[in-house]
DNA sequence: GTTGAAATTAGTACGAA
DNA sequence: TTCGTACTAATTTCAAC
């Protein structure tokens, strides 16, 4: 259930699949923009909001379905309302060459929300929701750590997500700003100005090169 | 836009808003596994799906979207495909008393698609997604690290999304194990197997107790 | 890509169990 | 509360432009 596979993001239940698909333009962004606020909303008040015939609508609705740009459409929902108060991130370390059994395991665990391959210190972050911290414990001691193929694990908690998008477009460009914060139109780029060393970028830990190659 | 407030989750938009609201039995539990599915499902085959009338469909549909249970509806669009390939997590650490600044700044953020505060090492990770790697870098260096309340970032890139589910529901118990895999019911609780050394759980760092008060 | 009309479906309002 | 039905409004489909 809602695994991807392959390359980040290329989980489209078509294994074969290559090439560009859509050519996406500007009121193909603008349906997804609406959509992503109200994935409930009918085609015709749709092509009202974008702009085109409720005819053109349902073509280019058809075409964003059937392509893969939309892969679905749900309902989000209030995980403390419906009982699941206390999440987590597990970073986990991943044993060389088990990858394969480590993403299988991970199917099967349905607590979990999310989980990436990273590059940094760990090898993937999975996000998990539970009732309570008792459960957060049990299910990474008992059921996580006991997976050969993970080789350690760090949890931290989540005390509160500040931002949830849907997810984000091209077409979201830093929001009109107010008359009090904008800049004048030929500032240069703050490249110059940035201090350098409050970044740092984590490469990929050792042993990383099996990651998609199996046992 | 999409910004939460307060505690874990209470996002709600009615801050004087407390208590329990609805209370969630399993019809509730199983309209929710199908809407999280398909968001765009007719009122009446959802009735059909769970097993009730229509119009008590219509009744508890409506009751789970005013508690604020159900928050939104959304497409869940590839990111790849709208043009987006490049997904970074960044760790940020936030100056002491600066949080509703770094807050402020990061609604003015539209490519951060998610933001959680965070125990451990650092104060909060945030999900950002770009067109490529320079974008990323771009947007790092140049606007995260020129927030004054940001002290410092720590960055890592996905390599692939394994798992993106959409939401998780206390109803999500372990799939039914197949034969191969199925333990005997009686199986002890793995407790006293497991090797502790495994997991460590990260404490909160120094100078978190004014998160959410103001400078 | 657009408009307009037919067929279908959705949303609402009742009384009865 | 939930169900069943009937009524009205809206949406989707399909045609021709």
């Amino acid at each position: 259930m809602t695994e991807m596979s392959g390359a980040p993001s290329s989980g489209t239940g078509v294994p074969g699949r290559i090439g560009i698909g859509l050519q996406l333009d500007a009121i193909h962004m603008k349906i997804l923009e609406v959509l992503r606020e109200n994935g409930r909303i009918s085609v015709a008040a749709l092509a009202e909001r974008v702009g085109i015939s409720r005819a053109s609508a349902y073509t280019r609705f058809e075409a964003l379905r059937a392509d893969g740009v939309i892969k679905r459409f749900t309902a989000d929902v209030d995980h403390v309302r419906a009982g699941l108060g206390i999440t987590a991130l597990v970073f986990v370390t991943v044993r060389q060459q088990m990858w394969k059994q480590f993403r299988a395991q991970l199917a099967q665990m349905p607590e979990v929300e999310y989980c990436a391959i990273t590059t940094g210190q760990h090898d993937a972050m999975i996000q998990i929701r539970m009732a309570d911290v008792a459960a957060i414990h049990a299910l990474v001691t008992e059921r996580l750590a006991s997976i050969p193929a993970v080789k350690a694990t760090e949890t931290v908690f989540i005390l509160d997500e500040v931002l949830k998008r849907p997810y984000v477009l091209p077409s979201d460009r830093r929001p009109a700003a107010t008359a009090r914060t904008r800049r004048p139109p030929a500032d240069p780029p703050a490249q110059a100005n940035v201090p350098l060393g409050k970044m740092r970028f984590v490469v990929a830990a050792e042993g990383r090169a099996d990651m998609h190659r199996e046992p």
